[in-house]
DNA sequence: CGGCATCCGGGAAGATACTG
DNA sequence: CAGTATCTTCCCGGATGCCG
């Protein structure tokens, strides 16, 4: 039995809403408030639970991120979902539609990382790491390229196949990669986006490359940050 | 000369950052305040004065607007440029950068028109339904069509020229065009996405047609909104 | 009138502690 | 592990007033 707040002014007062019909204003109203745009970026490659998405989301408070799964929930864009025995923990896992908010994520990351404030040495989870690679892959050179290549972080793995042009990425363990990179996402996207050498990271033991190095050189090769914008 | 609040707590205190080096977190810090989107989107058209800017995303208050306007500047996303005499009103205008911002605008707003919970009757911006075309048309049902369409919505004048598959949308005054709707932008929304007789809308003196009635029919008819989401 | 600055109330976000 | 409870801080929204 739940009590409404007896301070609670009624519908009178109207919540924050932009009274609007266009569509981007129902958008914010929707993936708009603090934090919610990013959990469901955590979610793009697969179901995650709370704990993890905590810790994949450095800085949220456990409150503001069960507001927002409630928030998310309601709006039909993720439904929690019980594991079954033996694993037994709850899930957050996005609907179809959620899923479907990946081009917002797409496109406004691409933008974004033409801002001349943006900071590529903060740290990164996996998840946004691999979904760039979605994002950021250069279709050309992609299409020269065969490969399959696989990606240990930490408590992930991921997949990432290239092929006539189109660039895959799925959670899954790389068994039967070229090459399987291993280390931390942050470092990744220094051998990525940074374009610091393999060699270095190996020597450093911040990065090691199981398999087919010459392949791992390669997929880095397709990955381009675009041009900064000019104010 | 400017006085630093002496309340404030120094550089100790961070402010509100989500420290991510994912693209989409740091747009998210460019653009993901309450209204910046909105604020950003009344500008895609053109520039505009603070006061048309507050008509035209109702809700926003003077000093939310003002901060917005300065966050924006900031971020290398507006200018505040003044209008040479005898205009010499102040205007803000968007940077090349944030007229690339747009994409966003469109895909968020393209996502969300397929949210159940979308209520389309609500009141709309001249620019919201003048960008909307070019979000919504059907380039196979506007290939068919080669047409001039202009309109005058209140205080603004817009003119759409189809053409070859392409949907151009830009502010000025539509005297070429073969056909000009003349009424406010909710019942022109209402006309184009609900479907709404013309003659109807006509009848009732809310909404009038110039020039060619037939083809303003026409131009309707390549706008469709995307099916619900199924939740 | 346009473009703010200021003050206030309510509520959302953040940090920490605590519980089943 | 998966959240609540509580407290503080800060932001949003509304009203008012200043000033060119």
């Amino acid at each position: 039995m739940e009590l409404q707040k007896l301070t609670n002014p009624g519908p009178a007062v109207a919540k924050r809403r932009y009274d609007d019909a266009c569509g981007t204003a129902h958008g914010l109203e929707l993936i708009g408030e603090r934090w919610a745009l990013l959990v469901m970026r955590e979610l793009m490659l697969g179901p995650k639970r709370f704990s993890d998405l905590r810790a994949d989301l450095p800085g949220i408070s456990a409150n503001v991120l069960t507001q927002r799964l409630e928030g998310l929930e309601g709006n039909g864009l993720l439904k929690r979902r019980k594991l079954p025995p033996p694993a037994n923990a709850q899930v957050y896992e996005l609907t179809p539609w959620g899923y479907e908010a990946e081009p917002i994520v797409q496109t406004l990351g691409r933008w974004a990382a033409r801002s001349p404030a943006h900071d590529p040495t903060l740290p990164i989870s996996a998840t946004s790491i691999m979904l760039s690679f979605r994002t950021m892959y250069n279709a050309e050179r992609a299409r020269a390229l065969g490969a399959t290549i696989g990606f240990r972080l930490v408590d992930d793995a991921f997949i990432a196949t290239a092929e006539a042009g189109e660039l895959k990425v799925v959670r899954g363990d790389p068994a039967e990669a070229e090459a399987i990179f291993v280390g931390e996402p942050t470092v990744l996207a220094g051998a990525v986006y940074g374009k610091v050498p393999l060699n270095d990271l190996a020597a450093a033991g911040a990065l090691k490359v199981e398999g087919d190095r010459a392949a791992a050189e390669r997929f880095i090769s397709i990955f381009e940050l675009p041009p900064k914008a000019v104010i």
